[in-house]
DNA sequence: GAAAAGACTTAGGAGTTCGACA
DNA sequence: TGTCGAACTCCTAAGTCTTTTC
């Protein structure tokens, strides 16, 4: 028996068990409000469907099935599927993963398209040459797509402009060009006007008040609703996109060669449904009509449509808490865990053939090496008109520096055109081969392995195992590190401590994976406030601890280690820390008085003068009683740091300022932590690899084994990708 | 057998929501 | 209670791998 198929069996031998213990457990792992947001979103979807789906399904006698679909619902909806439970536990049987045939019936209601065009007001015009112009509308719609964009990265980039401009143009001669002017110059364009009306329309709706936000997202949903679940062998399944992607400029990654230019509307004739055959064919949009209606049960898409920047497919699927997702990560991980039972095999055959006399063998095993112990992705061929990144088959001479001492530097552009720099120590005969592969007449611009490509690897592994690919070492490797470095961490401390170590075991991971993010621009400023925070937080313990010795001096004999630090603070810090406190307090007070004035502005239509005037005065009177409050302090703290002389109020004692002090202890402990974080994180993102790399079973284990609830190491949405791993793991599990 | 098409996963950034803190 | 940064979700580009076509 394989060790998957034990593992099987142990989900379907427990399960039953499992359901009784499950509330037990559940209590141990899931927070009060965790549960409660189960038993919301459970709430909902039988209420969404109840109300929403009106798929009107057909039996095999031709009948109409919705009413019993409905009177199923209010029953507690599938029965079968488990007591007050309307979840689809496909992980209790996972025997049927496999199969040609996907799916017996698909019902859904089509796709969702963005709204129409709205126009610009009159007096927002594109200028031509310092002059305002009158654009057709599809042109000006284009022309907002770039002015709406103008403050941001992309429009500075000259490809992405040439691309643009190219584009617009030719939208402006398919209708006619512009009647007062002849538009040839992107340099005599100025978007500024537009990109002024966007950005105070953004404005205007980030004031809008509350009520209003909630409103205008309650209509949101409402409209989206018949499309954001379908039925999938008659039971209830999440859409994931359902909404058509918008036209808009094409903002490819890195050097792309089409950044920017433009993506067009998709229309109803464009699209292709895939619904079961006895389905009812959704309505098309008044007056259109659908490009074609398809019965493929052998696929999983419900709608697709062909894009027009690279001529790929776009497709519309299930969301990542549908059936299907979760049992593609569950078979995902299990292929994986399979790569364990031979990886020696394969770690012994490639590094015997790193001396083979075969060049293709030899470029086969040092790839091979790459992939496994550096995590590189396959690395497929590239066309010109995409981004020129590579992987570890399409590495190139000028990727790979070789230094002394068996050191190679890879320096690349991977996926995304995210660096990847290492400068690491390798087998020697991986460095001799990489010398041998480099060797003349070869030089910049040739492929590094030219005999390889992924198939050829691919084959090379299948012969280990069924179904293996150098993906699969990605994933091997990244739930083989976490493991390991789970299994260092001791299980003791806090909550917040044992997410901090969690945290680092994950950013292992996602360096070996090379999960990089931009370092945010405000990430040096960030630091810098932390710290100041940090010293702020110390000014007043110290604070707090002389004013305990102001009142009873005999206190510091009994408790001479707590008053060491007192002396810490000079005058000369304290008083740039009382400085910069009082600035940036007055600061505050002004920005919000200004921001409440701009937020009164955009009200004033809505109310009659009186009131307006009266709103007016009183945020003024506000503002400046805070003002003078501030001030106040400031002479105060002042007064206070010079004569080091602190003011004692009537409610304090001993015990009191010593509570007062532990808090601020905790508060600093935890800042420091929040500062470590900030600062190893900066550049790693550790949600990918927590997303698509690491088992979700670790993470469950970790959760169950040190007590820490689940929603500290796993978002909503990610407890709901992996409800198979929460319910089928224990604190045992191993990958 | 190579290239193209098709179907799926993986990925970072933009946009939105949440929660800590003053 | 309001503000601001962090956390989270959404969006869609960019990969991998399989299947189909020529």
């Amino acid at each position: 028996m394989t060790e998957n198929s034990v593992n099987r069996k142990i989900i379907a031998t427990t399960s039953n068990k499992r359901k009784h213990e499950q509330e037990d457990k559940t209590v141990n792992t899931l927070s009060k409000q965790a549960k409660r947001e189960q038993s919301i979103s459970k709430g909902n979807v039988v209420n969404k469907v109840k109300t929403n789906l009106k798929i009107e399904a057909k039996d095999e006698d031709g009948s109409d099935s919705t009413k019993q679909e409905e009177d199923d619902d209010v029953n507690g909806f599938d029965e079968d599927q488990g007591e007050n439970d309307n979840t689809f536990k496909w992980w209790e049987n996972p025997e049927d993963l496999d199969g040609e045939v996907k799916w017996e019936t698909l019902e859904h209601n089509g796709v969702m398209f963005p709204p129409d065009y709205e126009p610009l007001p009159s007096n927002i015009k594109l200028y031509y040459d310092g002059k305002p112009v009158n654009l057709p509308i599809e042109a000006e719609e284009v022309a907002g797509f770039f002015g709406a964009l103008l403050e941001s990265d992309h429009a500075k980039n000259p490809t992405f402009q040439k691309n643009f401009f190219e584009d617009f143009k030719t939208v402006l001669k398919e209708c006619g060009g512009c009647p007062d002017a002849d538009i040839v110059s992107f340099d005599k364009c100025d978007f500024s006007k537009i990109f002024q009306y966007y950005d105070d329309k953004r404005e205007q709706k980030k004031a809008l008040p509350s009520h209003e936000k909630k409103k205008m997202k309650e209509e949101k949903e409402k409209t989206e609703e018949p499309y954001k679940f379908c039925l999938l062998n008659g039971r209830k399944e999440q859409v994931g996109n359902f909404r058509i992607e918008p036209p808009g400029l094409f903002r490819g990654r890195g050097a792309h060669p089409k950044t920017g230019k433009l993506k067009r509307r998709v229309n109803p004739e464009d699209i292709t449904l895939n619904l079961g055959k006895e389905a009812k064919i959704p309505d098309a949009p008044p007056g259109r009509k659908w490009g074609e209606i398809k019965h493929d049960n052998t696929v999983t898409w419900l709608a697709m449509w062909k894009e027009n920047i690279m001529g790929s497919v776009k497709y519309v699927r299930f969301s990542q808490n549908s059936s299907f997702k979760g049992m593609s990560d569950f078979k995902k991980f299990e292929k994986a865990r399979e790569l364990k039972k031979h990886i020696d095999a394969i770690r012994k055959d490639y590094r015997s053939k790193l001396k083979s006399s075969l060049m293709i063998d030899r470029q086969i095993a040092t790839a091979t090496y790459l992939i496994d112990v550096f995590a590189l992705r396959a690395g497929g061929e590239k066309k010109d008109d995409e981004a020129d990144t590579v992987g570890c088959c399409s590495l190139r001479f000028e990727h790979v520096f070789l230094k002394p001492g068996n050191t190679v530097i890879f320096d690349f552009l991977g996926k995304d055109s995210i660096r990847f720099y290492q400068e690491v120590h390798v087998d020697p005969q991986v460095f001799k081969n990489l010398k041998i592969f480099k060797k003349e007449p070869k030089r910049p611009g040739d492929d590094l392995f030219d005999r390889l490509d992924p198939s050829i690897l691919n084959k090379y592994f299948q012969g280990f195992m069924n179904g293996l690919t150098a993906k699969v070492f990605r994933t091997y490797n990244a739930s083989k590190t976490m493991q390991d470095q789970l299994d260092k961490i001791p299980n003791e401390g806090t909550i917040n401590e044992k997410v901090v170590a969690f945290n680092a075991a994950n950013r292992e991971v996602a360096i070996l994976c090379n999960h990089q993010r931009t370092v945010p621009k405000a990430h040096q400023a960030g630091v810098e406030k932390i710290n100041e925070k940090i010293e702020e937080m110390l000014w007043q313990k110290i604070k707090l601890k002389r004013i305990m010795l102001q009142m009873d001096k005999t206190v510091k004999k009994k408790h001479k280690e707590f008053f060491e630090e007192i002396e810490d603070l000079t005058k000369e810090k304290e008083m740039e820390i009382v400085e910069r406190w009082c600035k940036k307090e007055i600061d505050r007070i002004e920005n919000k008085f200004a921001k409440d004035s701009v937020k009164l502005g955009y009200e004033e239509k809505s109310m009659s003068k009186v009131d307006f005037k009266e709103k007016l005065m009183k945020l003024k009177e506000d503002h400046d009683k805070k003002l003078s409050k501030a001030k106040e302090l400031t002479k105060q703290y002042k007064s206070e740091a010079l004569k080091q002389k602190y003011e004692e109020k009537s409610t304090y004692t001993i015990e009191k300022l010593k509570v007062q002090v532990e808090k601020l202890e905790e508060r600093i402990k935890n800042t420091n932590l929040q500062l470590k974080d900030k600062e190893e994180n900066s550049q790693v993102s550790l949600g990918t690899s927590k997303m698509n790399y690491i088992d979700p079973r670790l993470t469950v284990m970790f959760a169950k084994k040190f007590n820490v609830p689940i929603e500290k190491l796993f978002t909503r949405t990610l407890r709901e990708k992996f409800a198979w791993a929460i319910e089928s793991a224990d604190e045992n599990w191993r990958f």
